[in-house]
RNA sequence: GCCUCGGUAGCUCAGUUGGUAGAGCAGCGGAUUGAAAAUCCGCGUGUCGGUGGUUCGAAUCCGCCCCGAGGCA
């Protein structure tokens, strides 16, 4: 299956992407044991360290078991961002060239991935102030106010869609250009430069919602109480990305006895469930078509299947 | 055995004096440029327990049967 066509445009990096709870961790660790590689991590929750359990990291003894790197490596009281990440996982990647390691990116959040191989607009940082400023708005309020001063990026947007009016007007407040213009640019990817070797996890829906349910109902039966009890004696503001992981409002409304555990079950479930649709449908839709989608139920005894997919 | 209440979407339930049914949650489809496990947009998916009547027309009225909860014996 080699195309002679088809050049190295560099070094290579491998890709593992797809909904939570699709298999990920287990092919990444089964690659490992075939070849040198680091596993760094692309979720935008697993790089905090206050959610072991609950994000879903690798545990102790299968980041033992193989190099990881950008797993729980950030205090929950710095909010992460696709850009920091891109940033930081480049770096992963250079080491590991220069340990003839190949990095193997496993993850499931798109942005960031998409972050890392397109780049993004280079828009500067916020000023704090600002930001806090706009957050604290009411949604209608920061609409009303992006209208005035930006109305082409409030037309693109619903007057309901609170997170993406607040970067707007914050990038308008902060840098006095539209966050539109801003992204006429688009710097900092490493796709042209790389061979990708890009997998894409999509099993069944109804295994996977069948592997949501399972996989929250153990993390409730395995610690995530107390490290949900431990996050919230940190006091961090509730909007801090940390807080806002699936399973802590469900949680945290469960240990002020709002609701009780059989409710915070079923809302992390869901929430679970409905996560895993979203980056389904990310995954299915803004991928590259030449990336190789494996739709079936992942599992060791498939692995040489999946190398051939792999193209290795 | 008798009486009462209930049986409508996957779940919890609405449904006014008969005009082939609608909410919430769940689910499905989509978007996604520095919070993305976030945020937003769109979509009812139905033998109205069954059956036989009354009626131009029944989820609505009547009979019988089935199932569930409670009460009386």
């Amino acid at each position: 299956m080699t195309n002679p066509q088809k050049r190295p445009k560099g070094k290579s990096v491998a890709l593992i992407a797809g909904p939570t709870a699709s298999g990920k961790t287990a092919l990444a660790l089964r690659l490992a044991q075939s070849r040198p590689v680091t596993i760094i991590n692309a979720d935008s929750a697993q790089v905090y360290g206050a959610l072991p359990i609950l994000s879903a990291q690798p545990s102790a003894d299968e980041m033992a078991s193989a190099r990881h790197r950008l797993f729980g490596y950030l205090d929950g009281r710095e909010a992460c961002s696709a850009a920091r990440w891109a940033q930081d996982a480049k770096r992963e990647i250079e080491v590991a060239w220069g340990e003839d390691r190949l990095p193997l990116l496993v993850g499931g959040t798109g942005m960031y991935l998409r972050t890392l191989l397109d780049g993004i607009a280079p828009i500067p940082e916020i000023d704090p102030e600002i930001r806090n400023a706009v957050r604290a708005l009411p949604t209608a309020e920061a609409y009303r106010a992006l209208a005035d001063t930006d109305a082409t990026s409030a037309a693109a947007l619903s007057p309901n869609d609170d997170s993406r009016i607040k970067r707007a007007l914050e990038v308008m407040r902060s840098t006095g250009k539209s966050i539109v213009e801003w992204r006429k640019l688009r710097e900092g990817g490493i796709g042209d430069a790389v061979e990708l070797r890009p997998l894409l996890l999509l099993p069944p829906r109804d295994w996977l919602h069948a592997r949501c349910d399972l996989r929250f109902e153990q993390m409730l039966e395995r610690g995530a109480v107390d490290e949900v009890k431990a996050l919230l004696a940190l006091g961090l503001p509730a909007e801090a990305p940390v807080m806002r992981a699936i399973g802590v409002p469900e949680i945290a409304a469960m240990l002020r006895g709002a609701i009780d555990r059989d409710e915070a079950l079923a809302r992390g479930q869901a929430a679970t469930r409905q996560y895993a649709k979203r980056q389904y449908t990310w995954f299915r839709n803004q991928s590259p078509d030449s990336w190789p989608r494996y739709a079936e139920v992942y599992s060791d005894s498939e692995f040489s299947k999946i190398e051939r997919l792999f193209h290795f």
